[in-house]
RNA sequence: GGUGCCAUAGCUCAGUAGGUAGAGCAACGGACUGAAAAUCCGUGUGUCCCCGGUUCGAUUCCUGGUGGCACCA
């Protein structure tokens, strides 16, 4: 690829709702600069949660050529990843990348992770403090929310609206003061954020014709496998959307024609929230390049290519 | 064929002692820096089946249709 691109911008990000088609088409762009993609997705960090995350590994195959994905399978199923880890991690990959001198594609629609990595959220390592929790516990949203009014805040947490929340939020605060501010040196990063947007009539449609085709291919068995391997129920209900819905309908808690009705609506209701991050991200200022999702292949990857060059 | 019951939001249904109506789910909008596929907040979108009648006024009462369900033949 040509160098000046590379000098225009750091990183490359191809981010939309569920079953848009981001992932082909970031490979293919990939393929065409020579890059690596970095996922942006909460779920499929975990390994052997395939189906019921999306996850496609033939995706990343364009003409035969592979293209190197980093940051899916990095964390055992049970495992309860987060923001902050995302961030450190994306770091690593991309001083490596950088130390490579290959170009980084972030592909995902996880879209807090995306803006943590574009905005480059202040956030540092705070670990659990349980004592302090179980003292929070005890008192109520509003007593919660008027200890936190009463703080200077040195952290951006500014969503309090549920005790969990509220209660971290503090839990970071006291942190902060009793060890100093500890921030991780988040690097500005000049990215070109894309994302590519079907109507929502065919968004809905793809949502439901991949969901039955996945039922159709071994997405229960998935869940099964997972859970006769030792992993709680509770778990694969926290994780959500798919692993939710087969969980209680394998504990027997819904019919199977329940489950999927239910699943379906849920899938409908999780992307409609990722369009509203979305134009949260873009009140606030980033610029989102939508790329219409109803044009041929070649034409997006093209349009992405264009934008790269300034076009 | 006869009798009875029902017809109200996208769906399931409530309601109006006659003054044009509201719940749940869905849908839609929003928030959200250590759960983000999570969590939380907000919004009623309506020929009240149709034609007449009574009435100042009918979604509501009455006649007749139409459709559905149940029972009897």
């Amino acid at each position: 690829m040509p160098d000046e691109n590379r000098l225009k911008y750091d990183l490359l990000v191809v981010t939309g709702p569920t079953a848009s088609g981001k992932t082909a088409l970031a490979a293919a762009v990939a393929l065409e600069l020579g890059a690596e993609i970095i996922s942006a997705d909460s779920r499929q960090v975990y390994r052997g949660m395939d189906l019921g995350t999306g996850k496609d590994y033939s995706d990343y195959i364009v003409d035969g050529h592979k293209i190197p994905c980093h940051l899916i399978d990095i964390a055992d199923p049970g495992y309860k990843y987060n923001v902050f880890e995302y961030q450190r991690d994306f770091l690593k990959v991309t001083a490596g990348l950088k130390a490579r001198g290959v170009f980084p594609v972030v592909c995902g629609g996880s879209g807090l992770y995306v803006d943590s990595v574009v905005s480059g959220y202040r956030m540092f390592e705070v670990p659990p403090d349980y004592s302090l929790r179980a003292e929070l516990e005890t008192k109520s949203l509003d007593e919660l929310t008027g200890m936190l009014a009463g703080f200077k805040k040195l952290h951006n947490v500014t969503d309090t609206d549920t005790k969990k929340r509220a209660i971290r939020a503090i839990e970071i605060e006291l942190f902060q003061r009793r060890e100093g501010e500890r921030q991780t040196a988040f690097p500005g990063m000049k990215a070109l954020i894309t994302g590519v947007l079907p109507d929502r009539e065919t968004r809905r449609r793809r949502i439901s014709e991949r969901l039955r085709q996945r039922l159709e291919t071994g997405m229960i068995d998935e869940v099964r496998t997972l859970m006769e391997g030792g992993l709680d129920p509770e778990i694969l209900i926290y994780y959500g959307l798919e692993y939710k819905h087969i969980t209680l309908y394998l504990t027997g808690k819904v019919s199977y024609e329940k489950m999927v009705s239910d699943l379906e609506i849920a899938i409908h209701q999780f992307a409609k929230r990722q369009m509203t991050w979305f134009r949260g991200m873009e009140r606030k200022g980033t610029v989102i390049h939508w790329i219409d999702a109803s044009l041929p292949a070649e034409q997006k990857k093209q349009k992405i290519l264009d934008l790269l060059n300034g076009f």
